[in-house]
This record gives structure tokens, sequence and C-alpha cells, in this order.
DNA sequence: TATGAATGAGTGTTCATTCAT
DNA sequence: GATGAATGAACACTCATTCAT
């Protein structure tokens, strides 16, 4: 407390957590030395492990905060007071964007963590997909009462919905980055397939 | 080391990837030694660097020859001479099945994302692809055709039409496996979901 | 910030002093943090570098604390009028007791015997063995000027006199602690062997 | 097996227990890297690991590779028929000048291992121990059967035996090295109070 | 005097890859 | 072709020590 006047764990903390956003984000998880997150972030190896309990943990963390930042997405859009449709496509795009943007670190949760730690972090990782499940079901729920969406489970039409974002991140990298051809499946598009399906 | 009458590689080579399919199929990429890929296929470590690249190489094989049964079930139930929408149900369902055999390994599809991936061997994954996509698509295209389904690009509905399958893969671990709470996306709702929305 | 009245630097050390010999006296040399040292003594970590130059020096230091409270057995048992036979069976089984409660941290004298240790440290704990070493020959030249005891050297004979105690502190951790076979090694058979030798 | 003409497991696997043995007899354990010993073996490090499934492991083996040494030089005394007497001295000069020679690794006997491997290796050890004292039992009984000696409990007699060696290899650390006074404990005084006592 | 955040050298261990046989 | 011993780069994590406050 008395070392820096005004020092602040938590934008120490944060800085290491952009650090490791940046750089998990350019490349696998395992391809990541603590080390180069840590020098990326002007700080010690050893400092990382003050502010993580392990790579696990910090890894956790990263995705934990993304996943915050998607919910604050989420709770901006259900602040509108569009229908719920308009909503959805908003909130389509714009986790779109976002995704897009963090698109490695969304395909790098793993499954495997070191027993200890699994159950906890994992907890709360699961807790936070949960939260932004539910505030998506949220508004579609709002849809289905205002007779705008069919009366389907709301949090299987939100995972759904999710899901869809999370396609177009694996296009891009899978068909789009590689350019065997550029797969064109606009926001529109798949909005469109979403809300009124491809039969004709 | 006199040669057996009727010696193939091409066996040996299926048993190091048979092998590479049951042990990646158990853990991610990076907990998978090529010792024991080589141990449980029944040769020596040495022997699967005869047969391929590098660790790398066997795991863009091992995706491709995935692919490869993927597409054959496409090609299966494109010969089934029943309404697109009938053949499209079909092969949700049956690529659902076996995504769901080997989902830890089409999870880590998502690894293949990295850049600095050599070209050569990345190139035949994309062409693989490309291949089951095109698969879909004719499908797709008949019922386009037919006046089944509405004329969207045929290959960007087959993109979607297999990331649903995917979606499916992703939940079931993310999710589902860990009881949070079981979220039924059934294949029908999701079936349903591609052919008619959601809009009420 | 304000001194306490009455606050004095020999009570925080000896206070340090304690927890590390709690704390060493539990596991390994080097699995014991200074931090953990320090934490238990409700100081924080550097305050420990400012009443020990450093590890090795807290170490020592315990030692020698250890070894000023066998001198202090030795000196006790040596007030005592009994002929020097009686007093040194009495010192033996006290000091078996000490050792025996601070077995770990007797056993890591042993470490000490690293060459490179700074000087001036081992010095002092040299000349607190020397001392040991003198009280308890003292007794023995009481008990040899008083014909009870053979005249050997007496320097000799406490040498190994002490030595018998930590063979009973070796035994139980080697031996005794991991059930092979309770070896009965009683401060009696130890003491009559000492006196009588086993020659029939 | 088909490696190297003559290649031999056993051959390898005794170099680098030379190795560890001489660098562990320089120094602590703990400040023994693997590395240094595999280098000093004229093996990389990743060999080391071929043959000992950790350091732990490794220096375990050292002991017992060192104890087998022991249990051979009572073995080779046993044979001699001289009265159990003379045998006893001569392995107690035998012992010593070998304890002597291993003085560091001798004090080395840790009491901490990875919980796993812990159980394993440490019955080995003590499994050593116990044919060790077996050993030397042997000579007690049978100089107690000839009347030579006190019909205490041979265990126990031989335990101490063991015990008056490692008293030798302390007193040289400790006191001799240090050249505080050189204590003079000759093998012949030791054994004489082991003998007749120190009572007149 | 006291603190505890920061440091970074040090080390055990893994594992892809090579190559002599 | 097949083997598997050998290699050594790579990396997570610990902890004694320092120093700004």
């Amino acid at each position: 407390m008395a070392k820096i006047k005004g020092w602040n764990p938590e934008i120490k903390r944060q800085k290491i957590l952009d650090s490791a956003i940046k750089i998990l984000n350019q490349k696998e998880y395992y391809k990541c030395p603590i080390d180069e997150i840590a020098k990326n972030a002007g700080v010690a190896k050893g400092t990382v492990y003050l502010y993580f309990k392990n790579k696990e943990d910090l890894h956790l963390s990263v995705l934990i905060n993304l996943i915050d930042k998607v919910i604050d997405i989420a709770e901006n859009v259900k602040k509108n007071d569009s229908p719920a449709k308009r909503q959805l496509f908003l909130l389509l795009q714009r986790i779109f964007n976002f995704i897009d943007t963090y698109r490695h670190l969304f395909l790098s949760i793993r499954q495997e963590a070191k027993p200890p730690l699994k159950e906890k972090l994992h907890n709360q990782f699961r807790k936070k997909i949960g939260e932004l499940i539910k505030a998506i079901s949220i508004i579609i729920e709002k849809g289905i009462k205002d007779k705008e969406l069919k009366p389907y489970p709301s949090v299987a039409i939100a995972t759904v919905f999710l899901s869809l974002t999370s396609i177009i991140a694996h296009q891009k990298v899978e068909i789009g980055k590689h350019k065997i051809q550029q797969i064109d499946i606009s926001t529109e598009l798949l909005f469109k397939i979403f809300m009124e399906g491809i039969r004709r």
C-alpha cells in the first residue's frame, strides 16, 4: 500500500491482462510463453505470478475479461428500446465485430486445466458464459412475449444465437483468411436465416 | 527384414493415422506425445517420421482423414433421392453424430488458425474443407432448383449449415459436459430454425 | 510509526527466530521460503533482512540458538551434584528429548557442510559447538578425576557422547518413522553400551 | 538393441550414476543441477531422464548404490573367519574409510520426496538399509553365540554400530575439517568404547 | 524501522526430431 | 524400411533479495 503513491493493483493486473489478450490473440496458448506476456506488459516474469496463480489462471482470466465485455455489449443493446428483432440484429453485429477482433482468443477456449484449478477457474468461466446467455435470452423472451418470435425455449435460442457469432469467427479463420474463396456470409444473411430460415 | 509379400505402406500409414485419431481425440494436441501415438500404433517413434513429415503434418492428415469421412457421409446422403430438405436433415443428424464421436479432434481444428503454418499442409486441408462444402452446396443447389429452398448463395448456405454441426460439438463440450444446465438444442430444433427461422 | 516505548530489537529478532525454528523444523531448508517464516512471525519479508543478513544467516542463527539451549541443559545438569555417570545419563536423556523435538532442524545441520559457506557465520557456529563440547567434557573430566570413568581424552569422549544423541535422532527419522521395524534403541541401552561396551 | 554394437543400458546408467555420485558428493542436493550431472557424465540432460524417473530417483539410486557397496564390504568381512570382535573392528575401519570418501553423500540423505515416488523409492532405500543392518547383525549374532559379546538385541546393536561410522563422518565435517581443534576420535578409540565402554 | 511489490536467475522436466545401426 | 537412444531447446514456476516508499 505504501509502495507507490497511488499504486493500484488493479491497474497493473489489467496491464498484464491487456498484454495477455494481445499476445494470446496472436498465436496459440502453447506458443505464448509467460515471459513474453510479461515483457510485453513491461513487467518481469515473476510479477505475473503475483497477480495470477499460474498460466491457466491468466488464460481463463483473459477469457472472462472478454466475455465481460460481450456481456456489456448485450446489456447496452438491451437498454435500447427497439423491438427484439432489431436488438438481436444489433447484438449480432456488435458481437461479431468484437469477436472478429479477438478471434484467436475466442478460439483458444481450451478444455484442459490442471486438476486443482480446473474446478474453481472453470466454474467462474462457465458462470460468465451463463451470464451472457442469460442476458441474451432476456432479449429473446421479450421478443416471444411481444409475439415477434416463436415461443421456443429462450435459453436454447440464445445459445444458438451466440454460436452464430462464432460461426463467423470460424469462417473467417478457416476459409476467409486463407483465401480459398471469400465465402460471403454477411451478418445480414446470417441474421436473415436465423429469422426466416432458408426454406422457401 | 525380408519384405513381407503384400507389404503396403498405406496400411502402416493408416495404422498410425488411426492411432493418432484415437489419441488426439482423448486430449489436447499438446498433451499427445508422438511417442504415445506411435506406441499405440505398434510402431516406433521414428517410424512415424517415415510416414509423416512432423507432428503438424500428422495432425493435419488426421483432420483431412476425418473430413474425408464427412465427405463420404455427404456423398451418401446425396445418393439418396429424397428432397433436399430431407437430405439436409439426414446430413445434419449424421454429421452431428460423427462430430460427437470425434469431438476433441474437431475442436482441435481451431488450433490450425495459427499463422506460421506450413503452406503446403494447410493448402491440402483447406482444399478438403472446400470439397466438403462443395458436396453440401450441391444438395442445397438442388433444393433451390426444386424451389424447396430460397435462392441464397449455395456455398454460403452450405458453410452456415456446416457450422451448425459444430455448434452442437461446442455446446456439448463447453456447456453440456460441465453440467451448467443441459441446454437442449436438439438436432430437430436446430434444423427447424435453419429452415423456418425464429420469427413468428 | 511512533516508536512504542519499550520497543526492543531483540524481541523482534527472537520472534523471527522462533518462527524460523518452527518452520524449519517442519520441512527441509529449501522448502521453507523466507516469506513463510516472516508471515508466521507476523512481520514482512523485508523485515527479516533487517535482522539477518540472508537466509543462511537466519538458518545458522537458528542452529546457534538451539545449541545454546542444549548448552543450558548441560549447564543445568552440571549444577546437579550427582556422580558423573548419573549426570551423563540425565544429559543423554534430556538432550535426546530436546533433539527429538527439533529433529528436522538437527538433521539440517548436515547441510552446513557445504564449502562455500561464509566464514564469519560458520565460525560462530563452530564456536558454539565447541562451547557445548567443552561443557560436556567438564562433566567427563570430573568423572575421570573421581575414577568413575576411564582416563580417555575428555573432549573426544564428549564428542562421541554428543554424537550418540544424534544417532537417536537419525534412527527415529530414517527408520522408526518409516516403520521398517521399530528398532528399539532405548536411551538405557545406548547408555549401557557407552558405559560398559558390548563385550562380554 | 540395434543401436550400437555392444550397447548396454547398464553401462550408461552407471556412467550417469557415477557422475551423480561425484557431483552430489561435492555439494548439496539442491546445488547440483541435473544438467551438471549430465554434462559431467558426457550426456545430455534429457538422457538422464531416460535412465532415471526424476532427480529424486537419481538421488535415491545413488544412495542405494553406495549402500550396496557397504553391504559388499560387510559380506566380505563376514567371509573372513576371525572372531566377531575382530570382524567388527575391520568392518568399522573399512566402512569408515568408505564413508569418509563419500561423506557429503551420506549426509545428503534427505527426508522429502514428491508424494507419488516417495513410497516406492523410499521403500527400496529402506530395504537396502535393512539389508545392511541384517548383514551386520549376523556378525553380531555370531559374536553372541560364541560368547564374545553380550546378548543384546543384535539388530539394535547393529544399528548402533552403523551409526558409529557416521559419527566419524560428522566429526570430520563439523569439527575436524574446520580446524577448531582436531578432535582425535580414532577408529581404535571408538571401537574400544564400543567394546569396553568408558566406565572404569 | 518496516513494508511488500518487483525482480530475474535458476532448474526440473517434457518432447519433437534426428540418426546410427 | 524400422528402430529407439540421444539430444537440447523450450518453458512454467519458485523464491531469495532489493528498494522505493
